[in-house]
DNA sequence: TCGATAATTAGATAATATTCTAAATATCAA
DNA sequence: TTGATATTTAGAATATTATCTAATTATCGA
């Protein structure tokens, strides 16, 4: 959980999981949508992936990204526990 | 909404928010549920009023801290986002 | 097997974040 | 006004994170 929060903390990370919720993506695919250099997107997928926020399953030379909503499900449940229960638990 | 996210990727701001969850709170009485200066919990609190997931108000000696829900309802306006509309737009 | 393509790993550097102690500010009560 | 309490601000040390280039690994097709 701590791992997942510290995950979308950054924004190409969170841009990233945006781009998955339309299809999955190969690593390449993913990082031809930013400027910065395909083994920084590699880090920030392997940190998506330990967060278990995104899985990856090899297809021949690519590697194909998706994602994992169990764990956005979980996160969002920590922010409906703020919302749904200020005051003295009602 | 980055500030928030950056705020909400610290435990220690996150136990402080679930803190405020059940009642608002002087600064002094939220640093003593944790074992790091006093110091260190104003740093964490300025950065969450700065992401305006608290707000603070003085009240005497004291400064009380509570709850922000908007920026909250928001965040999880995000991840509402990503689970509500996987695949080509539901 | 070889060359090309896709992606990751290694190692280094620069930028951010967390934390501390010491000092400053603000308020109250006498 | 002075002393005590509550909190923040300043400045520095340490740890973590993001990023890069170069090198490595894995797969495919001829």
């Amino acid at each position: 959980m701590n791992d997942a929060f510290k995950a979308l903390s950054d924004p190409t990370r969170r841009q990233i999981i945006q781009l998955l919720k339309d299809r999955d993506l190969t690593a390449g695919e993913i990082a031809d949508h930013f400027t910065i250099s395909k083994p920084s997107i590699s880090h920030h997928l392997n940190l998506l992936k330990q967060a278990r926020l995104v899985q990856d399953e090899r297809q021949g030379q690519n590697i194909v990204y998706s994602l994992n909503l169990t764990v956005i499900q979980e996160a969002m449940g920590w922010f409906l526990g703020m919302i749904g229960t200020k005051g003295k638990g009602e």
